[in-house]
DNA sequence: TTGTATGCGTTATCAT
DNA sequence: ATGATAACGCATACAA
């Protein structure tokens, strides 16, 4: 049997209310000695207080429930330890929901979430959603939601990057190193963000007079398989002379299937990912990429639902955070012929 | 406020004891009508029982506690995930605890975690320990620990990995390809892991008599920028014709400072990981590797755990897994000269 | 300066 | 077939 705040109170010789009032930090009028001799009792007898029990009372169970379709998924394992980062020095825990980008995965796992009462939750939503059906759940807890939208009612905060400025500005630099046919290996586009980086792309070439070839579009999965097989199966066109990827797997797939036609990366074609994961600045020749900050993603979702749930004033925050090109080996200027 | 099982009861016009019964599919006998009634109140409401309330009287929070040191540890993703798959499907949640191989971090997050009353603890320690400090600490739940060695009391579970056979395989397929003087890249050798893998490439050493030189072994961390500056700093004796890693960021940082040096892989150095992390297979050339299933490590980890837990029957067990050989294509046979 | 009493939402025992 | 009630461990308003 595990000591409760009873038997400190027994062993002290004093009342659990003040035993409770010692251990909270409520102490200020209660006398020295007795705050001295409950400590030194918690002490010998190695009591930690049930939170599960205070919980009860307070109504907050200081645990948050962090939702995302994959830790797997780079962007994600960084970005969830960013929110763990915040949660912890701010005195949270944190539950850890992977929902494979089910919706009905991760319904299930916020009601979950709502029955074990955590006190808010940062969800990184399933690509594929219905916003019928996510309009009529109202969830009675704070919800920042991150990276992707999402329509349940309740939602009182947004982290939003800026994809299109990103796949802008890689699209961009390419256009300016002489590139003109530019690939675009797209992942799935019934998600807002690869919407966001198509029109990015598109943007570049219109201000930069350049036609948009819609056969010059490839969508497909954000992985390293679908660049791989796209690069594999079908010889680009000879003026292709770039390729800008939907992230980064994609991009290292289609890198591979090159090197092994013998298409030298960057003389004869550039390519630019995004993302910037861990391993793309290992491969060779590293890659350029468009950087998603996802440590600071996670970080600041989870704080800016921590501050909405402590002080439910300024509710309904979005925060837009930028995408940075960084230029690396994988591109360079297009020779002139 | 949120509605209570108290609110149920008194819109269907039972008692919460008869409420409680049909939640908790304890009706056998209680009318057909009545459970309808009830059921189509819980709908109409939308009530979901609170799990902390529960949990005060059946003294089981249905939550695990899972401690690794960084998940941005490729080795440590996918083990979280396998933790998380399981405990999902065995009904229970995670608590997801990242200790940055931090002796003192990992024991405050235990407390943490023993206050919210968790039923278990799954735990990956922190590198660097403390026997004798942590003996003395007794934790009140039942522990599996994972990968590393820990001493506290009540670990009654551990998933160890065979790295002593993972290594000797990695050295020996080496052997047989003609290599004689083979580096170690190794990483800190005060984890027992380590220490492993050293035996390990000792014994195939000497089991092919080939005599071991210390020189040839170098001890850093497990990260890339190891690989990359061991490489580039000193060139490796001549004679040296294959290197094995203590992990695959080595080698993959290995194999990037090589390749500047313009030394070819596998022609000139073959190079050997340990991990096959995800990124290991994309890099050119593919690495071979030690695989280590770290899903399969993380699964059968929170099962042990939870088996443990469901029935304190088996305690105490302990469960090797194996590391297996994966041939890619950074080695080759020698060359004879 | 300290203690008493109530309630948080649920399960479980024992009545009825 | 259903209900009354104690108990779980704690925080807190109020009393003393």
């Amino acid at each position: 049997m595990a000591v409760t705040i009873k038997d400190i109170a027994r062993l002290s010789g004093v009342s659990i209310a003040t035993v409770s009032k010692i251990i909270n930090g409520k102490d200020s009028d209660i006398g020295k000695p007795t705050i001295e001799r409950v400590k030194r009792i918690i002490e010998e007898q190695n009591y930690t207080p049930n939170i599960v029990a205070r919980s009860m009372v307070t109504k907050k169970t200081k645990t948050i429930g962090l939702v995302i379709p994959d830790v797997r998924n780079p962007f994600f394992t960084d970005l969830v330890r960013g929110a763990e980062d915040v949660a912890n020095e701010r005195g949270y825990s944190l539950l850890f929901c992977n929902t494979d980008d089910d919706l009905k995965k991760e319904i299930k796992y916020i009601n979950n979430l709502i029955e074990k009462q955590v006190d808010g939750i940062a969800l990184a939503g399933a690509a594929v959603r219905d916003q019928s059906l996510e309009e009529n759940i109202d969830i009675k807890v704070p919800i920042v939601s991150l990276d992707r939208n999402v329509y349940f009612k309740g939602v009182e905060g947004k982290i939003e990057v800026d994809n299109f400025t990103g796949a802008y500005d890689a699209v961009t630099h390419l256009i300016k190193s002489g590139h003109k046919r530019i690939m675009f290996l797209s992942g799935q586009l019934n998600i807002k963000l690869s919407k966001d980086r198509l029109e990015g792309y598109k943007r570049a070439l219109a201000d930069n007079n350049i036609e948009y070839y819609e056969n010059l579009v490839v969508v497909g999965k954000y992985t390293s398989e679908f660049g791989y097989e796209s690069m594999k199966n079908t010889t680009p066109d000879k003026a292709v002379t770039a390729i800008f990827c939907g992230n980064d797997l994609i991009a290292i797939g289609a890198m591979n299937a090159l090197k092994e036609k013998n298409i030298r990366i960057p003389e004869d074609i550039s390519i630019v990912g995004f993302d910037d994961i861990y391993i793309s600045s290992l491969v060779t020749p590293a890659l350029t990429t468009v950087r998603q900050p996802s440590y600071e993603i996670g970080y600041q979702a989870v704080e800016m639902l921590i501050d909405i749930m402590e002080s439910k004033k300024e509710a309904s925050q979005k925060r837009e955070i930028k995408a940075e090109l960084k230029v690396r080996e994988s591109t360079c200027k297009r020779r002139s012929e």
